[in-house]
RNA sequence: GGCGCAUUCGUCUAGUGGUUAGGACACGGCCCUCUCAAGGCCGCGGCAGGGGUUCGAAUCCCCUAUGCGCUACCA
């Protein structure tokens, strides 16, 4: 039997990074096995209706380079693959599971529940089919009454009193449960829509899904689903329930502590076979040593057997320290185009692809992500600001206003404005005074970029070009440098 | 409260009865150096605790502790 896996999100709006790492396995399983991955909307609260989530979410998932073979946008024999265009079906099935037995009809309303819940201890509350209005206490005659006379009405799933469920879980191996722990679960709502328990059962099987890969958060659920694929004479899908993602607290990861959409880390920056590469590895590796792994490798590497058992930290410096080895696997120029979206997105304008990826080539390897090196060289972009020369005060000569003067001549000699050229120059001058080049070049950045770090001050000055160099060195002699020598 | 799952350096992890418990990130130091990085070298740092099983346990079993998840007409 050919494998066929799906990533089943709700549409909230956008794709949490717990959600990409359950897509990523699902799509790597998919892609090991020869198999289908499919994409189902899980939308069956409409409570939580999000305008053009859908969009959104396929569009993340596309951004990661996940491509499903049946979906909504797609297609598919199964299809339509919005739980929502399904009601029917659902509906169909659960009128099976009353004729079965399986299901029963109750009518307590939201606040008949709450009370019960409130008045129990312990939030020991579970639902007593006995004591609570529905099908049992009510009657066969009653319910067919209020049914009819158009009473809302919930069904709910008979589970057996004392029964052992067992399962092998791929990733954890054999867990039981007994069924006196677990509720009536409601399987179609007052509304007509199906929970989630009864719309998964029934996709997952009509779907021909043959393993589910989801996070560890439905493992409690299981049970449940068991008890309906055996209501339904349904063979039960293999299972594989992954661990969670945490904050640094340990907690399951949410919003609060951090970002947790994958929208976020796009805007910020990185690169998507990084943040691919990061996620995959959080839960899973594939043995030995290494950590840089292509998507291909990835789907050629990955074993379900292999994932671990416990929640991982999504961890930001982490993700840094990925991205950053990703600088050189990008040509130059791609590099560019990417990072112009950052520099005008800071409103910064009529710069050249071509300077561009002059200073992603000077900068790269001093920040961990493209638009990071706005914030490590705005002086790329613009005349400095301020002058901080709080940090130079030992490379400080009294004689710094000659030398920068010496300097400036220096620069506006050189003709063909090569960072070797004006090296030399700078060098022969030097000699001729006996200095030192950190006596100088200190001053130098200051005066260029206001700045006490940064790359190399001669490839700085050939990346910004002869008369921009002259020009704010001669603004820096004239109207700062009087300044900052009375302060000192 | 009940049920379930989990537990190797601060973090991500390798490890499946015999290893000086390995790597990466972070951190500290040194080298390099025009600063900041990058790079190179070195270092710090871990099997939650207690019982077993065994000639021998990070690895197998039990208990405890801790953490997390679930316990909705949310998924």
């Amino acid at each position: 039997m050919s494998v066929r896996v799906r990533f089943a999100p709700s549409p909230t709006g956008y794709l949490h990074v717990g959600g990409l790492r359950t897509a990523l396995y699902n799509y790597f399983f998919a892609r090991h096995n020869n198999g289908k991955l499919i994409l189902r909307i899980e939308d069956t609260d409409r409570s939580r209706f999000v305008e053009n989530a859908v969009e959104n979410l396929l569009k993340t998932l596309t951004w990661a380079g996940i491509e499903f073979d049946e979906g909504p946008h797609v297609g598919g024999p199964f299809g339509p693959y919005i739980q929502s265009e399904r009601l029917e079906i659902y509906r169909k099935y659960a009128n099976v599971l009353v004729e079965s037995g399986w299901g029963y009809y109750a009518f307590d309303t939201a606040e008949e529940l709450e009370n019960a819940r409130k008045s129990s201890p312990h939030h020991e509350f579970k639902y007593d089919r006995y004591k609570m209005r529905n099908q049992f206490t009510l009657g066969e005659a009653e319910t067919k009454r209020l049914i009819n006379s158009g009473v809302p009405y919930v069904i709910r799933l008979k589970v057996p009193e004392n029964q052992q469920i067992r399962f092998v879980d791929i990733i954890r191996g054999e867990i039981i449960v007994n069924t006196k722990d677990i509720d009536d679960q409601v399987l179609l709502k007052s509304d007509g829509f199906p929970t989630y328990h009864l719309a998964n059962v029934v996709d997952d099987h009509l779907m021909r899904i043959t393993h589910i890969i989801r996070g560890e958060e439905w493992l409690p659920s299981v049970p449940k689903h068991i008890l309906l694929y055996d209501a339904f004479g349904w063979e039960v899908p293999a299972m594989a329930h992954l661990p969670l993602l945490l904050n640094p607290d340990r907690t399951k990861l949410s919003k609060r502590q951090g970002d947790v959409a994958v929208e976020d880390y796009i805007e910020k920056g990185y690169f998507r076979d990084a943040f691919v590469n990061f996620i995959a590895l959080l839960g899973w590796n594939p043995s030995g040593d290494r950590e840089i792994f292509s998507v291909e490798e990835l789907i050629e590497k990955f074993q379900l057997e292999k994932v671990n058992k416990s929640g991982a930290i999504f961890d930001v410096v982490k993700l840094d320290a990925i991205n950053a080895k990703y600088w050189y696997s990008k040509p130059i120029d791609e590099l560019a185009e990417m990072f112009s979206y950052w520099v005008e997105k800071r409103g910064f304008k009529g710069f050249s692809n071509e300077y561009l990826a002059r200073v992603v080539a000077l900068l790269r390897e001093r920040v961990k992500k493209l638009p990071d090196i706005i914030d490590f060289a705005p002086y790329m972009f613009e005349r400095p600001k301020k002058y901080d020369s709080s940090d130079l005060k030992k490379h400080w000569s009294n004689n710094v206003e000659n030398y920068l003067n010496d300097i400036l001549n220096i620069l506006k000699s050189v003709n063909e404005f090569t960072h070797q050229n004006i090296h030399d120059e700078i060098m022969k001058y030097l000699n001729e005074k006996n200095l030192k080049l950190k006596e100088l070049i200190h001053p130098l950045r200051l005066a260029i970029t206001g700045l006490s770090y940064g790359a190399g001050m001669f490839e700085t000055m050939e990346v910004l070009g002869k008369d921009e160099v002259i020009s704010r060195l001669e603004e820096f002699l004239t109207n700062v440098l009087p300044t900052l020598s009375n302060k000192s």
